[in-house]
RNA sequence: GUCCCCUUCGUCUAGUGGUUAGGACACCGGGUUUUCAUCCCGGCAACGGGAGUUCAAUUCUCCCAGGGGAUGCCA
């Protein structure tokens, strides 16, 4: 049988770094097996869901560039794929539960106080500890079935539970971490199926989708470990063959805890605006938890898709590491050509106000000529403007103090670099090799250091002290300018020199 | 509180009874070099603890400890 599976995110916010983990290892699974990936989109949170979320989702898989076989976008045979035009579906199937007298009608009022409160703190964890028992006390399991029918269709208020067994066990077998038992007692008891609103749980609609669709394997956080068992029992009550099961490992912040904001970035927007690049993003999240070949670490989305297999799942939870991430990106950046380099920092030089947003015929040059500069000195796409800056605005001239090398006064200085701008008016600076014996000469010369000619050019050109290789930097910027940024300099040393005497 | 899951270098991991416990990031040295990077070489560093099983346990079993998760008309 072809393996069905669903990334099934619900739109309540942006798409977070952990969920798309769970997209990626259901599509790297649905990928190595020819299986199909399905997208459904579980909006049965009205007050929480929103377009805007909806469109961030498909913007960020764009990005990343995995696609769905089935969705509610590109449509497929086990439509629609947005719960909230299913509504049907859920008050039907809650009904059939509830005919069977496997679920209940409950008029209970919603319990506010029993809401997780945000703010709340550890404290809320010792308030729960009631001593029997835990979660609702199951009141309205005790009345008539007849006489609560008869109320529900007079139209007084209610939701539908389902009827955990109050005892015994229900059992499953995880494909990664085997065989787990829960006494049923222990199963939150008589968890809500359909909402007061007409709308389902996650747990009913969930269960019904993924019958309804196919679904031959769910992968999920190990968060969703606790509602197993009761989604077994409903499909036991159903009469239908549950999907196997696998429980992904969680994804930790430093602290050891559940990755969330306060970690750092983790909206894969973020990630986008802060220069990282997908690819990057792609194979460092794919190896959180997961290993694929021995000895390499470099993996493309068709490599993880070819060498996965839920047996190089991890166990044990782990933990996000920016700094690795941000190695896979230096890794990414300089597999780059030098033209995809420039497509990808256009945007940032840009918004930085360097380049047009579309940039000139002489920009796009400029940018082309730069790319091989700074590509391997990019940690993020966002270090662009500042390596390239001097490229494409006017630096102001800088103090003659930041243009000393190390021992040399300004009146030293000032002869390095006059020395430096003849050698630079009678070279030609895109022949690297010309260029360089004749420095290494002069400074010979001069009795100093290639270094201490080359810093006070260096500064005066580009304005910093830290850029790409001057000679190149020299020429794509052209001898002219690069002529008058010196002499400029050459004057604010030598005043410099008068001052100090 | 109760229930459940997990446990190899600081981090991500390889490893499925016998290995000098391997790799990657980070870190520390050194080299190349025109600053910064890149790149190359070397180093540091781990099987949570205790009982078993076995000729032999990182690997199998149990207990403990530690960590995490769940305990919603959120998913």
């Amino acid at each position: 049988m072809k393996a069905r599976v669903r990334y099934a995110p619900s739109p309540t916010g942006l798409q977070h770094i952990g969920s798309v983990r769970t997209a990626l290892f259901n599509y790297l699974f649905a990928k190595s097996v020819g299986g199909d990936f399905i997208l459904r989109l579980e909006d049965t949170d009205r007050t929480r869901s929103s377009d805007a979320y909806v469109k961030n989702l498909y913007d960020t898989f764009r990005w990343l560039g995995f696609y769905w076989d089935e969705g509610p976008d590109v449509g497929g045979p086990a439509g629609p794929y947005v719960q909230s035009e299913r509504f049907a579906l859920y008050r039907e199937h809650a009904q059939r539960l509830v005919d069977m007298d496997k679920a209940y009608y409950c008029f209970c009022a919603e319990d506010k106080a029993a809401k997780k409160d945000e703010a709340a703190d550890d404290d809320a964890s010792a308030d729960a500890a009631s001593p029997s028992g835990f979660g609702y006390p199951r009141t309205c399991r005790a009345l008539d079935p007849a006489e609560a029918g008869k109320r529900a269709a007079s139209g007084e208020p209610h939701v539908i539970r389902l009827k955990i067994p109050l005892d015994g066990v229900t059992a499953f077998d995880d494909i990664l971490l085997g065989r787990i038992e829960w006494k049923n007692a222990d199963v939150n008891p008589d968890p809500v199926l359909l909402k007061s609103d007409g709308f389902p749980t996650y747990h009913l609609a969930n269960v019904v989708d993924d019958h309804l669709m196919g679904i031959t394997h769910v992968m999920r956080a190990q968060e969703w470990i606790p509602s197993a068992p009761l989604h077994i029992i409903m499909y036991d009550a159903f009469g239908w063959e549950p999907p196997k099961l696998c429980h992904l490992p969680m994804v930790l912040g430093e602290d050891g805890h559940k990755l969330s904001k306060r970690h750092g970035a983790t909206a894969v927007d973020e990630f986008r605006k802060k220069g990282y690049l997908e690819a990057a993003l792609i194979n460092y999240v794919a190896m959180l938890g997961c290993s694929y070949e021995d000895g390499r670490d470099i993996f493309s989305l068709d490599d993880l898709a070819r060498l996965f297999t839920m047996e190089h799942i991890n166990k044990a939870p782990a933990v996000f590491d920016y700094v690795k991430l941000e190695w896979f990106n230096g890794q990414y950046i300089r597999m780059l050509s030098d033209a995809e380099l420039v497509s990808r920092i256009t945007p940032f030089m840009a918004e930085a106000g360097l380049v047009a947003a579309e940039p000139t015929e002489a920009q796009a040059a400029a940018l082309l000529a730069a790319a091989p500069l700074v590509k391997e000195r990019l940690k993020y796409l966002t270090d662009a403007p500042d390596a390239l800056r001097f490229l494409f605005a006017e630096p102001a001239t800088p103090p003659a103090a930041e243009m000393l090398p190390k021992k040399l006064d300004a009146a030293d200085a000032a002869r390095a670099l006059s020395a430096a701008v003849g050698l630079l008016r009678a070279v030609d600076p895109s022949d690297h090799d010309a260029c360089e014996s004749a420095f290494r000469e002069k400074a010979a010369e001069l009795g100093l250091k290639l270094g201490d000619l080359l810093m006070p050019l260096r500064v005066a050109v580009t304005g910093t002290k830290v850029s790409p290789p001057l000679f190149q930097s020299i020429a794509a910027l052209g001898t002219a300018k690069a002529l008058a940024r010196a002499e400029r300099a050459v004057l604010a040393l030598l005043a410099a020199a008068e001052e100090g005497r």
